[in-house]
RNA sequence: GGGCGGAUAGCUCAGUUGGGAGAGCACAGCCCUUACAAGGCUGGGGUCACAGGUUCGAGCCCUGUUCCGCCUACCA
């Protein structure tokens, strides 16, 4: 016999293991089978896994091990990625503590220290993902700087390269002082902050006379080679070709016209800071403006700082402020709020910068990557990201994937030295290709250098769906898997990668990716709080899938991932579905305990001597995986997940358990028989249906069961339910009369168990109940007297339709049948009577309501028959009702008077 | 600045073609009834943010307002 309750502890990990090892989880690259494929978003090594993954993961999972019983052949791709400045900055950190910089070491020797830490920590993550159940094919488990993935890197790299796609110049990027790299315009967080903006006086070269600016970063007025206006403002119609003063340095700059300066904003004239800032960057492409760099990488002042030399950019600020102020010509400070853009890696503030970077022509990529969304070829679910995806996808700009890091793919870029001839200068010396060349080839040269730089790590991710099944080869996985059929992700990676995975896929496969895009919710804490570690607010999956089990951890998250909507994680939610985990093991119990050594157990089709509650229950499980069913198709996790709780819980139970007790308990053998075959299919049903959400313990339990249950009509019994076939509507046998019947019977217990509680008569106490229905009822009820005198605890009953109200007796008036319990001298008259009141009050006020819509003439003459003719059926019920409690008043009220 | 989402029971949220609103938790009362006290039974509790409009009828459709989130943007 199983325990009392259950422990997740050793079963997960038994399970897990037989699970792996019976393969049941790798996918078969030739198979005539429908295949469904989830490729992972692949966590970054350094990572440790947080909610967010494990909402992420057990949706996946859901999905996956669903399909696999449905009879797919699934694939669940699993994989790191290689994380370039997060997992680089983890180990420069380890070195820091050591006194050394990754220059110490050297790029070759620090890689292979990166690499040793990948070895030794990145299976962290892979491992907590086993732990939460997932059922990926670990034969294929990738990682981004793969020797195959690092091939389809290059020869992506190439190929955009040879079409003009990719192309390398001189812009202003952002620039992470604190990283030493460029970044994308995505990975720049931009934050609202309070900051000033300052007022500076130019005076003119010569002569009275000056201009003032505005600005936020003063510091940047060292680097200035202009000053711009827009030529229409009359204010400043006549200062275009100017020579003004540049302040403290004393250099002279002149005043340009151009119709980017808004005329409303700040003093209407703008310092023009080329090599520091994107607009003046144009600005001064149109005007031919020098460029002059005042910041190294660090973000430390350089020669061209005068007297700030070497300063950080924001001593530096306070230092020029201070001397603007003395010299006169710092005008006026303001509060000013603006966005400003901080390093999404290490949070230091970005720095505007002019340098040398690759980037990616995206419009032509961009443009088919929205085309695919907008012909429905990859469905983003909810719907409503699309806009977001639509407008990104429009407004997007050229992509800057060169980092000045050592971690990652190195740029598949060579430069030679000597450029010893005509061809090789025309090409600036630059060779692009896969494999390393020897010399070069348009001179010859044996002097060539690879570019220092490496690739965007999200340039990998890119082509995740197709990298990781063997592209650029043809192989069988790739015929078979791709496009794979959903991407399950956060909506915070939906431009970093899914977008972008949607380009690459339509560029270089000619097909979509996948077909679907789900996106969930974010896990946020209990008040509604994204979660941080700075914030200390952060829920550990490992410590709730230690304290409460993983299959409880995993069905919160389904319940809770309603779409569209964030989900506010706390303990005590976690607490109510452990308990629902805990009834469902005890259901088990039951069973257990009630199969006899020679009992055998036969499938639905074959029981004979259904009762009512056998057919009822059969019935249910025929809606419920139907329903269950379309749900998961339709992403409906929380739906899916709480009609099983309600299922399980408040039908099988609560009801049906109790029904068939006396049938289990009693002499009659046929009939026990067929309930317990009965109970014991409708619950391997059921925890063939909850195996997606909660693994461990419907498996555990299901090797409990008799092993003739869950027998297909064909085969034989599978070993695991991991494998069975996804219970369908075929499951159960649909018998809508089974259903109306039992509603009766409910109606009636609830009626007697109603009149019990509300006037606090002990459980124990058995009570006498009388029944009034119409004979059709009456049928019914006398026919499943036994149902209701047990689950009512009645000693004796009877039904009729011409039953009369005994004095002194309680009622329940239910929308089929009336009920009386006489109790003379059990009860108080007084609390019966305010309870009938109560009653009276309410149905007062429904018939009021439906009284007037029907007595509307408009309501009657233009709604549809069946609308009125229900709420005519409605009234006449609600009526009868009426009368039926108020006569119940009066006549203990008479009671109460003798 | 632009866009999106939310506002329903004390709390967290469902509510899929518009026909007088549901769940879980919490709360109250009665129960250790031989699967389960991590349980059973019963009950209380809501002008569905506000104001208009469409309709016989609105939580649901339309317009506006307020509050709260998020995404996005080069206004120095």
């Amino acid at each position: 016999m199983i325990d009392k309750s259950f422990d997740p502890k050793g079963v997960e990990e038994k399970w897990y293991g037989l699970w792996l090892e019976k393969g049941y989880f790798q996918a078969d690259s030739k198979s005539d089978k429908p295949s469904y494929c989830i490729v992972i978003p692949p966590p970054n090594v350094t990572g440790s896994l947080h909610i967010g993954h494990a909402l992420d993961i057990t949706l996946q999972d859901i999905m996956v091990r669903w399909k696999r019983m449905s009879g797919f052949n699934t694939l669940w791709l699993p994989g790191t990625d290689h994380a370039g400045i997060a997992t680089q900055n983890v180990v420069e950190k380890e070195l820091k503590v050591r006194g050394m910089s990754r220059q110490d070491l050297g790029r070759e020797a620090f890689i292979k220290k990166v690499w040793e830490w990948k070895e030794q920590y990145g299976g962290r993550i892979i491992h907590q993902l086993k732990r939460l159940g997932a059922s990926c094919d670990w034969s294929r488990e990738r990682f981004t700087l793969d020797e195959g993935l690092s091939r389809a890197v290059k020869e992506v790299f190439v190929r955009l390269h040879k079409e003009g796609l990719i192309y390398r110049g001189d812009y202003i990027i952002n620039w992470c002082p604190r990283c030493h790299t460029a970044l994308s315009d995505l990975e720049v967080e931009h934050e609202e902050v309070k900051g000033r903006l300052y007022h500076i006086r130019y005076n003119f070269a010569k002569g009275d006379g000056h201009v003032v600016v505005a600005t936020t970063r003063p510091e940047t007025l060292l680097g200035d080679t202009a000053v711009a206006v827009n030529p229409n403002d009359k204010r400043y119609k006549n200062i275009v070709g100017k020579v003004l003063s540049l302040p403290v340095l004393g250099r002279e700059i002149p005043v340009v016209g151009d119709e980017f300066v808004d005329v409303g904003f700040g003093t209407g004239a703008v310092k023009v800071t080329p090599a520091h800032d994107p607009n003046d960057f144009e600005i001064a492409q149109r005007h031919n403006l020098p460029f002059i760099k005042i910041m190294t990488g660090d973000a430390k002042m350089t020669d061209e700082a005068g007297p700030y030399k070497g300063q950080d950019r924001f001593k530096c600020r306070e230092h020029i402020i201070r001397d603007l102020k003395t010299a006169g010509l710092l005008v006026e400070v303001k509060d000013h709020k603006h966005g400003i853009g901080h390093c999404y890696r290490c949070k230091t503030v970005v720095e505007p910068y002019l340098s040398k970077q690759w980037f990616v022509k995206i419009k032509p990529l961009a443009e088919d990557a929205a085309r695919a969304v907008r012909k429905g070829t990859v469905k983003i679910i909810p719907q409503g990201w699309e806009n977001s995806y639509f407008d990104w996808m429009e407004n997007i700009k050229d992509w800057c994937i060169s980092r000045q890091i050592w971690w990652g793919h190195r740029i598949p870029v060579w430069y030679c030295s000597d450029m010893k001839n005509r061809e090789c200068k025309d090409q600036n010396g630059i060779v692009v290709t896969t494999a390393a060349p020897e010399d070069c080839p348009y001179c010859g040269s044996r002097n060539l250098v690879q570019d220092e730089d490496v690739l965007d790590t999200w340039f990998s991710s890119a082509l995740w769906p197709f990298s990781t099944l063997g592209w650029p080869d043809d192989t069988d996985d790739l015929r078979t898997f791709y496009p794979t059929s959903v991407l399950i992700t956060g909506f915070d990676i939906l431009f970093f990668w899914v977008a972008r995975m949607i380009m690459m896929g339509m560029k270089f496969m000619d097909r979509e990716p996948f077909r679907h895009v789900y996106i969930h919710a974010l896990v946020r804490d209990a008040t509604g709080h994204k979660m941080s570690k700075s914030k200390g607010n952060v829920v550990d999956p490992l410590e709730m899938t230690d304290t409460y089990g993983t299959d409880s951890f995993r069905f919160t998250l389904a319940a809770f991932a309603a779409q569209g909507r964030d989900i506010k994680f706390s303990v005590k939610r976690i607490e109510g579905y452990r308990n629902f985990i805990n009834k469902i093991w005890n259901a088990a119990r039951f069973i257990l305990v009630n199969i006899k050594a020679n009992d055998e157990i036969v499938s639905a089709a074959e029981i004979k001597n259904l009762s009512l509650a056998d057919r009822w229950i059969l019935s249910r499980l025929s809606s419920v995986a139907a329903e269950v069913n379309s749900s998961l198709e339709e992403y409906r996790f929380n739906d899916a997940a709480n009609l099983l709780y309600q299922f399980v819980w408040h039908e099988f139970c609560d009801w049906y358990v109790e029904l068939i007790k006396p049938v289990l308990y009693g002499s009659d053998e046929d009939r026990r028989r067929a309930s317990l075959s009965a109970v014991v299919h409708v619950f391997e049903v059921s925890l063939g249906l909850l195996h997606p959400f909660i693994p461990f313990v419907t498996e555990e339990l299901w090797q409990h069961l008799p092993a003739s249950a869950g027998k297909p009509a064909t085969a034989g019994r599978p070993e695991n339910l991991c494998v069975r076939a996804y219970p369908t509507a075929a499951d159960g046998i649909v018998d809508k009369n089974a259903e109306s019947k039992m509603a009766l019977v409910k109606e009636a217990v609830m009626g007697v168990r109603s009149i019990r509680g509300e006037l606090n008569l002990s459980p124990s106490l058995e009570l006498k109940a009388l029944i009034r229905a119409s004979d059709e009822t009456v049928d019914v009820l006398n026919k499943n007297i036994s149902y209701i005198s047990k689950l009512a605890k009645t000693s004796s009953i009877e039904i009729g339709c011409d039953v009369m109200r005994p004095e002194g007796a309680a009622v329940s008036v239910n929308p089929s049948l009336e009920i009386f319990v006489p109790l003379k001298g059990l009860f108080d008259v007084e609390s019966e009577i305010r309870r009938l009141n109560r009653e009276a009050v309410k149905i007062e006020e429904s018939l009021s309501f439906i009284q007037k819509k029907l007595s509307n003439e408009e309501f009657v003459n233009k709604a549809p028959k069946a609308v009125v003719d229900e709420n005519e059926a409605k009234y006449e019920e609600l009526n009868k009702k009426m009368q039926s409690i108020l006569s119940g008043i009066d006549k203990l009220k008479q009671l109460g008077n003798t």
